[in-house]
RNA sequence: GCCCCGGUAGCUCAGCGGAUAGAGCAACCGCCUCCUAAGCGGUAGGUCGCAGGUUCGACUCCUGCCCGGGGCGCCA
């Protein structure tokens, strides 16, 4: 037969079927048998079961009706049609008119040659068009530690960035860091509060500001830093200020008066004590946590830059502004948004909305094909809103792309443990990492569709036992590790090239089945990719692992017969491999022993 | 009121329009003189929230309803 791929090795067992199917349609139209015009659609899937093959295809299904002709008829029709494959040992039309393919053992085989050949990078895919995409998660204000409902995007975006990688995309992750709204002014002012108490000026606290110790730690450092400068007595800070009931009017005047008192100058010494510190201690929290970001982007260069400016005239430009009441609005209703939203407000300055739509703009214009933007599900407003926007940059919005990430929920002993920002008590993301660990923590977050509310069992995530999927696969690839320290230890020796030969040894069924597992590493990458669907991965992870497990307790690898051991060895090897892979796509670590 | 997410085994959840709906935990019965029992094998467990519709075919898509979680600002 003619190779469909001329002159490459078959990498992928199912593209390869793919192509043969494709092949027996092509002509299947040029013989008039199906109506021509667009290349025809062929889904081909996993049976669920082994009798009904390997690889099952509905065609002759979809196209009984433009050829005039029962399924089952049509399917002989295109099994006529398909070029011999050595891979392929026979078809069969089953059911209602599925073409079931049965492999040839040589093509379940070959995968084993294909991960050994490639190693760590097996699993990785071919480069896609336009594939250049920015994944912009976690972008937690910098405000405070992280907390466990962060953590959920962390690990989610992260991810989700190293699966599109290996899915052929080329991936920017981009963090953006808020460090220009009225948030941040509540930190700075909570900062100077906090020093002026160490000072021994105690002026009442806002409820609204900012309760965490970690205040009195950037208070301190600045205090140390600058010495007493900025103290000033609760009566010179409370003069002027407007003492209503409406806490938000207090903290606001409270800014303002930190600002007249300490001059700009000095305001920003504690405006940036606040930030870098606790920016600082976010990256090394999210490096802790095996999360890493090429751009930390921060809004205040929006504006510093003109991009800010820049994304204004052009929204002004192509018509979508109005000024009212003193503020100048981007018409969003008339692009899909529920209402208009401001842009600059009266007092001059622009909306964080504003800013997003700068940032996305500057994301495009900075070259990438796709923003993809990692939300917590409370953001969910934000789509139509960016989609508006999008389109009143005259932007393609299908280069947006807002992923949501429901709520995570802590249980513990079968209880749900109870949080609240408002009251500073919240269970932080490093609390969480030292109570159950890195890698627990980065599984269980996406063990789950992202689509869906987590439960997160803490006791479960602990427990060092079969109940914990997490320990279950790291196990099996701590198993396979210590069944090569075993061969180090004996005379024998592991030998690639003997096992390569002795493949067709693998015959048992649990041999079978991890070929076949093995095998599906690649499409499982794509379908994670595609549906942005890591949780895919931690599925599969376990499958492998389940598999591995089953073929360990009912075969002894380390065999005296030296083709059947080296052949084995080479299966349990690249088993290896693909865990060793799947777990460093989530953050996951591969112990060699555990 | 409007919007988002969910409703599948006792519990937590997979299921990318296909064939007999799956896994883990919990329950019950077994398996270590043998490469790590953090493991394996087996049994039992289901009106896929309800009602319509589209389709050769619906857990999957559409509409309505019921139940649970969350969100709606010239806040960020």
């Amino acid at each position: 037969m003619a190779s469909p791929f001329p002159g490459k090795e078959i990498r992928v067992v199912k593209e390869h079927i793919h192509e043969l199917l494709a092949q027996s349609l092509l002509h299947l139209q040029r013989d008039g048998v199906l109506p021509e015009g667009a290349e025809p659609e062929i889904q081909l899937e996993r049976t669920r079961s082994p009798e009904h093959g390997e690889f099952a295809s509905n065609v002759a299904m979809v196209y009984a009706k433009a050829a005039r002709k029962p399924p089952r008829e049509l399917a002989q029709i295109i099994i006529d049609r398909i070029p011999r494959s050595r891979q392929v040992d026979r078809l069969e039309i089953a059911g209602p008119g599925f073409i079931n393919f049965f492999l040839d053992p040589c093509a379940l085989t070959g995968v084993i040659k294909d991960v050994l050949r490639q190693r760590e990078a097996y699993g990785q895919l071919p480069q896609t068009a336009r594939n250049r995409y920015t994944v912009e998660f976690v972008s937690a204000n910098p405000t405070g530690p992280l907390h466990v409902g962060h953590g959920r995007g962390a690990a989610y975006g992260a991810s989700l960035a190293n699966i599109l990688e290996a899915a052929g995309y080329k991936v920017q992750r981009e963090y953006y860091v808020n460090d220009n709204g009225r948030q941040m002014d509540i930190l700075a002012t909570s900062v100077w509060l906090r020093y002026l108490e160490l000072c021994g000026e105690k002026v009442p606290f806002p409820l609204n500001g900012y309760q965490g110790d970690y205040i009195y730690d950037v208070a301190r450092s600045v205090r140390a830093d600058h010495g007493d400068q900025w103290r000033f007595t609760r009566q010179e800070v409370e003069d002027g200020l407007c003492a209503g009931d409406d806490a938000e009017i207090y903290i606001d005047s409270l800014i303002a008066r930190a600002r007249l008192l300490m001059g700009e100058e000095g305001y920003r010494v504690f405006f940036d004590a606040g930030l870098d510190s606790i920016l600082e201690d976010i990256k090394e929290d999210l490096a802790e946590f095996g999360v890493r970001f090429n751009l930390w982007f921060s809004e205040r260069e929006l504006e510093e830059s003109g991009a800010l400016q820049h994304a204004i005239d052009r929204l002004r430009e192509n018509g979508h502004l109005y000024e009212r009441d003193g503020a100048t609005w981007f018409r969003a209703s008339e692009l899909g948004d529920e209402k208009d939203r401001v842009v600059i407000r009266e007092n001059g300055r622009t909306t964080y909305f504003t800013s997003d739509i700068a940032y996305f703009l500057n994301k495009l214009e900075r070259g990438f094909d796709r923003a993809i933007y990692v939300l917590g599900a409370d953001h969910h407003g934000y789509v139509a809103r960016l989609q508006a926007a999008a389109r009143g940059l005259r932007e393609d919005p299908g280069r947006l792309e807002i992923l949501l990430v429901q709520f995570a929920v802590l249980f513990r002993q079968g209880k749900k443990v109870q949080m609240s920002t408002r009251s500073g008590q919240f269970i932080t993301l490093r609390e969480l990492r030292e109570e159950v660990t890195t890698d627990a923590s980065r599984f269980f977050y996406v063990m789950r569709s992202h689509e869906q509310h987590l439960d997160f069992d803490l006791d479960l995530a602990k427990s060092r036992s079969s109940e914990n999927p997490v320990y279950y696969i790291q196990y099996a690839h701590a198993r396979i590790c210590s069944v090569f320290r075993n061969l180090e230890q004996s005379d024998a020796r592991h030998n690639e090239a003997i096992g390569e030969v002795a493949l067709d040894l693998l015959t048992e069924e649990h041999e079978v089945q991890m070929m076949r597992t093995i095998s599906k590493f690649p499409e499982t990458i794509d379908s994670a990719a595609r549906l942005r669907a890591p949780h895919m991965l931690a599925h599969y992870l376990h499958s492998v692992a389940t598999d591995l497990h089953s073929y360990y307790n009912a075969h002894q690898f380390l065999v005296d017969d030296e083709n059947l051991r080296n052949a084995r060895l080479n299966l349990v090897l690249a088993t290896r491999f693909v865990l060793a892979r799947g777990l460093a796509l989530l953050g996951v670590s591969a112990p060699e022993e555990m």
